[in-house]
RNA sequence: GGCCCCAUCGUCUAGUGGUUAGGACGCAAGGUUCUCAUCCUUGCAACAGGGGUUCGAUUCCCCUUGGGGCUACCA
């Protein structure tokens, strides 16, 4: 959908004179979400603005809720926005050796060790820290049983039984303290901490690890995500500093909330991005809304492609506190962004809707240049199509809005109520007369003259002898359009042409 | 409960140790107009509270309050 832009890589290094790479690394879980999205976006552009790069990878270490339909999902809908990503998708299901590499390393060197607590004393403990008002963290005996500290890749047997272990992290005794780029120093305790479950088994990381890794291995410089993740932080540096690796930058993004101040969830509407790709939001709208939720460039302008804001964003603009999602904000973002489309891009867009609508229908033969009106089985072309679109487009808000808006270009029967024709106080006479006189007048129009200027030359004095314009044009309008809303008469009247143009006001006629 | 983060109109935000606290969405009124939409004009509307620091705080510090996040052998 988007334009084909090439953003240059690898030209600037951050302050540790490394290239700028960043990831946005969702979990097929779900559906790309809008939060996801947006954090997606907020990488793209940070590594786009310094000509760095964008990876995606995806989160699936846990085989039980990843469904390959999500990843298909996630990804389709990333192209949609535009946010391209370099180089292959990666996959953490595929790397598992790489972690077992990485667990018998930190297992090898002491930092990792093998506990076999039961979820059972675990809960026991937590019930206890609760009741006591401690924090609830396991701070585990079993890293100084020597017996334990075995460096077998297998899980070794318990000497208590045939409890299946899991790998956890001695955790330092040393506070951490990082840099955040939004937010400055933030400290925490490892008392707060204890020593974290790692892994699984020898071959199963937890996300905490798996991140690490792979953002290590990956060599992303700057780990952009949602302020959620500002307490997986310090874990996530200790095993850095288990493995004597060095950090990357962090930036922890505010949330978008729902209007209610909570998380941003089913129950408030559409999260999904697919759903708004359906509803008929357009990629710029949405990317612009996005971008303005928790950033903001400063000066006055609102309207951004997403070359344009590569161009502005900056980190350092990035608000501090929770944004809500504002629905009514995206519609005229969406608003704004229709009306700013090239009309042959506009209507490319719109026959989607058109043909989901059953207005439309494209001939098979023709090269999808061709369609058909699927009422009178009458042939039409993409200009005319595109005639049609032009009028809409500055009252269109989504694009699924097209088939209401223009169905009475493709119907051959208006179904209005009679009365819509009157224009105020008009009486049954007076209507009939200037329908009569409409009929009149268009009849000997040449069909050439059927565009908008001359009508509105032809017919304007007439509607001005009226005294008040609306007794020739509100009927004129209605006996063509059906409705009560609609664009100008002369503009329908150019579209429809003077056959149906006539055949409409001639049943007016007929049924006044 | 514990830890962490946050605080300017209803919402998104700009902003400064001294401003009539600016813009946008939405809302209201008006203009254009046959209707709707677009467009234009105008209006309504905010520095959470309390202490400091200071000649002076919306701005800097502390506390309170409020909101949010995390607290899994999920990510």
């Amino acid at each position: 959908m988007s334009k084909n832009i090439h953003y240059p890589e690898n030209n600037i290094k951050n302050r540790n004179n490394q290239p700028v790479i960043v990831r946005i690394a969702p979990s097929p879980t779900g559906t790309l979400h809008i939060g996801t999205a947006r954090t997606a976006l907020f990488n793209f552009l940070f590594a786009k603005h310094n000509e760095g790069r964008f990876y995606l990878r995806i989160e699936d270490t846990d085989i039980e809720r990843s469904k390959p339909e999500f990843e298909k999902d996630i990804i389709e809908n990333l192209r949609w926005l535009g946010l391209k990503w370099s180089g292959r998708i990666l996959r953490q299901s595929q790397r598992r050796k790489v972690y077992a590499k990485y667990i018998k390393k930190l297992l090898d060197s002491g930092r990792a060790f093998w506990c076999y607590h039961t979820k059972e004393e675990l809960e026991e403990e937590k019930q206890g820290q609760a009741g006591r008002g401690e924090a609830q963290v396991h701070f585990c005996e079993h890293k100084h049983d020597s017996r334990r500290g075995q460096t077998s890749a297998n899980s070794p047997r318990s000497v208590l039984g045939a409890a299946k272990g899991v790998i956890r992290l001695k955790c330092p005794a040393n506070n951490i303290k990082f840099h955040d780029l939004i937010r400055g120093e933030i400290e925490f305790q490892t008392s707060q901490i204890g020593d974290f479950v790692i892994a699984k088994d020898a071959q199963n990381p937890l996300y905490n690890l798996a991140v690490v890794i792979d953002d290590y291995e990956t060599k992303v410089s700057h780990v952009i995500r949602g302020d959620d993740h500002i307490s997986n932080t310090p874990k996530q540096i200790i095993i850095l500093e288990s493995l004597a690796l060095a950090r990357p930058q962090y930036a922890h993004i505010p949330l978008t909330l729902a209007p209610d101040k909570t998380k941003l969830s089913k129950r408030h509407g559409a999260t999904a991005i697919q759903e708004y790709k359906e509803i008929g939001y357009l990629p710029e709208a949405l990317i612009n809304f996005m971008s303005f939720l928790g950033w903001n460039p400063g000066g006055e302008k609102e309207i951004f492609t997403l070359e344009e804001l590569v161009g502005e964003f900056t980190i350092e603009q990035m608000q501090r506190s929770a944004a809500i999602f504002n629905i009514e904000k995206l519609d005229w973002f969406n608003g704004c962004h229709i009306r700013q489309l090239s009309l042959r891009e506009l209507t490319k867009r719109c026959i989607p809707y058109l043909e989901n609508a059953k207005l439309i229908q494209k001939e098979k033969n023709e090269k999808c240049k061709k369609f058909k009106i699927l009422s009178t089985n009458e042939s039409i072309s993409l200009s005319w199509l595109e005639k049609v679109v032009r009028l809409e487009q500055e009252r269109m808000k989504k694009l699924s809005e097209i088939g209401e808006l223009t169905g009475f270009f493709f119907r051959d029967e208006l179904t209005y109520e009679l009365e819509l024709l009157r224009w105020k106080d008009m009486t049954k006479q007076e209507l009939k007369s200037s329908i009569d006189k409409l009929y009149n007048i268009l009849s000997n129009v040449n069909s050439r003259d059927f565009v908008t200027d001359k009508l509105s030359a032809i017919l304007m004095p007439e509607a001005e002898k009226m005294k008040d314009r609306g007794r020739l044009l509100w009927p004129l309008r209605v006996s063509i359009t059906g409705l009560k809303a609609s664009p100008g008469p002369f503009e329908v009247l150019s579209v429809l042409g003077k056959e149906r143009a006539l055949k409409r006001i001639k049943d007016a006629q007929m049924r006044l």
